[in-house]
DNA sequence: CCGCCACCCTGACCAAAGTCAAGGGGCCGC
DNA sequence: GCGGCCCCTTGACTTTGGTCAGGGTGGCGG
């Protein structure tokens, strides 16, 4: 509790004191943290000293699994980043079902829009596995925003891309079929331009059916029909045999 | 050309000489075409003055098919709003084959990524039908920004907003059967909470297809089966017998 | 060792969307 | 009126993804 580099160790620093690790339940933590944590949408290329600094004025939680982390109604005085855990963002409908609008896993974060436009959240918030949430209050945010005249105009900027990137992932669903999104996924793992990539997956294909848009039968039906083009999966890694091959099956089967 | 309103009559004023329509292809026009621009994803939430004084540092081009607006690796310094006409963003793979990245139709904008974060585009972008564009420097743009400290913040917001949109429709496109997209998409055309409504539909079928993502043919079908629930069309003019009704069915079956 | 569980694969079946082809109706210029 | 075009619909057929059920593997705790 007497870490120097409070509320957050980011990159945790040689004097920190703070029993154990800071963030127990971390998939990643230091430098990689601070990496994912600057690779956010919103603070995608900002300079680290000002984050470090809107970091400072911000608040971590560790949330319990079933907390409700707030309700709809609520003044949205705040936004969420989520280093770690899930939450799901739901309504409750008349009848008093609930209906799932959105699950937040690491790293994201949540909530700007009703912060920056509405004032109030419009959804229920809920942690539905133990979570560590960064909590960005409005003011810190405000003052990040005008303690620097860029700093506005870089995050214009990274929504932009982001906003690229989400549309982008529109076409690839209207457009593609599952097994090129698969595909195009898994060639997204790797840097390689040509001859055979070792990738690993970042999650279980559970998850990275829901990412594509499929049921995970369907995605293991699509991954036996990669085997015919040199895609060789196994648990979570994956050995694509001639990269540009497949780059290539995608685009002119795509047209 | 001795309009008042120059360099484009969002809102022609009354003084205004310009000699026929100032914007002749405009399928939308005057105050129509003013709300328009204003609900582009940027510009949400603008003042209409803010706007209107970023519009008169602009410049409104008449761009004839075929030609080529930029080429991939030209300086970024401006971006563009499609107020009629097409605009395609491509890029040339290495065999000299063009692939379409992206198609712009009324009203859109393109390039603000580029413009705010990398310089110069990274695509090419050609008319491919008859255009009127308007063009927005970086200069007038970040002018604009900085007028007023809530500008940014306010387009912050706006792009937060079109972002949860977006993220929206991807969830909608993974997790929703095509009927209930497009009976989704009719009932965003009505105010009516319950009871019947008549909508008419913006564009033609093809585009409403592809706008959920389905094959025209297909949409027939979905229309055809939307009848039992009493979705009556003809034309592009649609009845829905009972708003609610529907709805819950869109709901109820999405689990 | 066993059972349990999480994760993944597979097969059979069904429903639904894509594809291909044909045709209807409205509009327009000749 | 006629032919052509555009937009849309329909039908027959194919392909594919969803669903359901079964089963395999590996880790873990009893």
């Amino acid at each position: 509790m007497s870490c120097p580099c409070r509320p957050l160790c980011l990159v945790p620093k040689p004097g920190c004191t703070r029993p154990g690790t800071p963030l127990p339940r971390h998939r990643a933590s230091g430098p990689a943290l601070a990496r994912q944590v600057m690779a956010l949408p919103l603070f995608d290329g900002l300079d680290h000293e000002v984050l470090e600094r809107l970091m400072g004025d911000s608040t971590a939680l560790a949330c319990d699994r079933r907390t409700l982390l707030f309700s709809a109604g609520a003044a949205a005085d705040s936004f969420y980043i989520v280093l770690d855990g899930q939450v799901k963002l739901f309504a409750l409908t008349p009848d008093g079902r609930e209906s799932i609008v959105e699950v937040f896993t690491p790293v994201s974060s949540f909530g700007e829009a009703a912060m920056l436009s509405m004032g109030a959240f419009p959804l229920h918030a809920e942690i539905i596995e133990d979570a560590t949430l960064i909590k960005v209050g409005r003011r810190a945010f405000i003052n990040t925003l005008q303690s620097d005249r860029s700093v506005g105009y870089r995050m214009l900027a990274s929504l932009c891309r982001w906003h690229q990137r989400l549309s982008s992932e529109i076409r690839h669903l209207k457009e593609q079929p599952p097994w090129q999104r698969v595909a195009e996924f898994l060639l997204a793992l790797t840097d390689a331009r040509e001859g055979t990539a070792l990738v690993a997956l970042p999650f279980n294909k559970e998850i990275l059916a829901s990412r594509v848009g499929i049921r995970r039968e369907s995605l293991s039906r699509v991954l036996a029909r990669l085997r015919d083009m040199g895609v060789r999966t196994e648990g979570n890694s994956v050995r694509i045999d001639d990269v540009d091959a497949l780059r290539r099956h995608c685009t002119e089967a795509g047209q």
